[in-house]
This record gives structure tokens, C-alpha cells and sequence, in this order.
DNA sequence: GATTCGTGGCA
DNA sequence: TTGCCAAGAAT
């Protein structure tokens, strides 16, 4: 089943994509039939730009802790930067700390169900707005992520892509490959992510496991490289945001009140070290006190 | 559209 | 060893 340009259509992908995921889905605690909302909402989170691996065990310390959003909601937000632990972009803890009091005050302590409800939470963008309501409500909405970004380019488009954030014209692809009924295009969603995260991988494919490889544009063309512009490789030694994290896990380390010499001995560069110290208390991870002693925000 | 924002594992 | 990559959002 071939469209004009001899691309496959979406429509042959659905089945074998069900049937694979069916087989082959990874047993996660937040795609528990039991999980509810508030799981699938933190675990989004936790999952923006971290692994599956990382995420696990803080996932399950913070449920345990915060079971619901109002649990989370009373707490002082530098209780949620601290249970961040070391997932990375810890503004994403302030945000979901943050997202919690708007489901408190706006939507009565249940995450709510309206995808226009859902994109106006802090922290939460086009991604986790449609995963939210795909996964938790079973809703149809296009779930484009750097999986499905990929699994899509190469199956429909047939070329390999860089790995950056998704453009309009992927979701316009995403759209255009979405099951027609809601049920199905819910399941699709989370099958073509996990699709893209154990097969169609982003350095090795395995495309000998892939249930769609004779349909793949990319493999039928060859697997051709990516040809384009090379990417800028991001270093991190010797960054702000080496020089943030380094005071941050001073600051979760500690139980209150830090004084500024002892954030001092963690980052060699005066100059530096203020401007990442400037920028954390700017960002609200960071409380100034008097006296030259810093914390985590209350 | 381009940048900024952590952290760690792995080929 | 080092660059790439990991369920993005906000600006």
C-alpha cells in the first residue's frame, strides 16, 4: 500500500505497530491500568529529557510521598527540587510543584482531562499536554516526541533526522498518521513511541526487529545517513550549567540554611559561580537569606 | 528558529 | 576517550 510518492501510507503501519507493541511493551508502573492521572502526569516530567532507567526510582519515592496533587501542592517548592534529586533541569521539579497548586486551585485537585486545560499547567508544553491526555484519558491527539518524530520520518519519509525538538512539520505528519477512532489512536500513540525507544533507535536501529521494516521508507531507500548540517555537540565541563548543578547539590544536601562560603568550594571560578548563584535564585531554585546564607526555596 | 537549561550511560 | 543521546519547555 503505497501513496504517490511510494512512501507507505500511515494506515499500514497501525496494525503490525499494535500487534508488536502488544507483544513487546516494556512493564512500567506508570502504564499500570491503576495508575491514575497524577502518575502518568509526573512520570511526563521526570521523562522530559531523562531515561526510563534514571527516572524509576525517583518516581517511585515521589508517589509514595505525594500520591496527589494537593500532596504535592502544600509543600514548600524546595521539597520538590530536593525529591528532584539528580534527574536533571531541576526547574522541571519547580514547575510540576507549580503545576500542582494550579490543579489545586483551578481543576479542584484532579489533573485535568481538556487538553486546553492541560497546556495551560506550568511545564506543561505541546508534548505533554497530548502524552496527558492520550495516555491517562485515552483522548486522540498526535504524541510527537523525538521517538515518534523518528519512527515517523523514517517510515513514512524515509530519511534519518538529527535528534532536535519536533517541528510543526512533524506534528503535521503525526497528525496526518493518527488511527481515525479514538481508542486505536491512543494505543497508536504510545505503541509508535515505544517503537522508537527499544527498535527504531536513534544511533542503532534495530531494524531487524522492527515489525514494519518492509514498509520502511528508510530501510527500502537504502537506510541512508543523515546528510544534513552536523548538529553543535553540546559540552557541559566547565558550563553555567555545570557550575548550577555543582550548587544546587550542595544546597539539596543540606537541611537548611547554607552559608555562601561553603557554595564557594564547589566551583572554582568567582566570576562564574555568582553569575550560575544569580541565576538559580532568579529562576526560584534558590532562596536568599540574610547573612550571605542561601537555601532551598520555601 | 535558536538558546538555555542537568546528568549520566554508552558506543 | 569523547561525543551522542535521553517521553521537552520556556524564552
Amino acid at each position: 500500500m503505497l501513496d504517490q510518492s511510494g512512501s507507505p501510507t500511515a494506515e499500514a503501519l497501525h496494525a503490525p505497530v499494535l500487534r508488536w507493541y502488544d507483544a513487546n511493551a516494556r512493564v512500567l508502573p506508570w502504564r499500570e491500568p491503576d495508575a491514575g492521572a497524577w502518575a502518568v502526569m509526573v512520570s511526563e516530567f521526570m521523562l522530559q529529557q531523562t531515561p526510563v532507567s534514571r527516572v524509576l526510582p525517583a518516581y517511585e519515592a515521589w508517589l509514595e510521598r505525594w500520591p496527589k496533587p494537593v500532596d504535592l501542592a502544600v509543600e514548600p517548592p524546595g521539597e520538590a527540587v530536593r525529591a528532584w534529586d539528580r534527574l536533571g533541569y531541576p526547574r522541571r521539579a519547580l514547575r510540576l510543584h507549580a503545576a500542582a497548586q494550579a490543579i489545586v486551585e483551578r481543576h479542584g485537585g484532579d489533573v485535568p482531562d481538556d487538553h486546553a486545560a492541560l497546556l495551560a499547567l506550568p511545564g506543561v508544553g505541546t508534548y505533554t499536554a497530548a502524552a496527558i491526555a492520550s495516555f491517562a484519558f485515552g483522548q486522540r491527539h498526535a504524541v510527537v516526541d523525538t521517538n515518534v518524530r523518528r519512527v515517523l520520518a523514517r517510515a513514512l519519509t524515509g530519511v534519518a533526522q538529527p535528534t532536535i525538538s519536533p517541528t510543526a512539520a512533524d506534528q503535521r505528519l503525526a497528525v496526518s498518521a493518527l488511527p481515525a477512532d479514538e481508542p486505536t489512536a491512543a494505543r497508536w500513540a504510545v505503541a509508535s513511541m515505544e517503537l522508537g525507544a527499544l527498535v527504531c533507535t536513534a544511533r542503532t536501529p534495530r531494524c531487524g526487529d522492527c515489525p514494519i521494516r518492509s514498509r520502511c521508507a528508510w530501510v527500502l531507500a537504502g537506510s541512508p545517513p543523515y546528510d544534513g548540517p552536523p548538529r553543535r555537540g553540546q559540552t557541559y565541563e566547565g558550563t553555567d550549567r555545570q557550575a548550577r548543578g555543582r550548587l544546587l547539590a550542595v544546597l539539596r544536601a543540606a537541611s537548611g540554611a547554607v552559608p555562601k562560603k561553603t557554595l564557594d568550594a564547589s566551583w572554582p571560578d568567582a566570576t562564574q559561580r555568582d553569575r550560575a548563584l544569580d541565576g538559580l535564585v532568579a529562576d526560584g531554585l534558590v532562596e536568599p537569606l540574610g547573612r550571605n546564607r542561601y537555601r532551598l526555596p520555601s
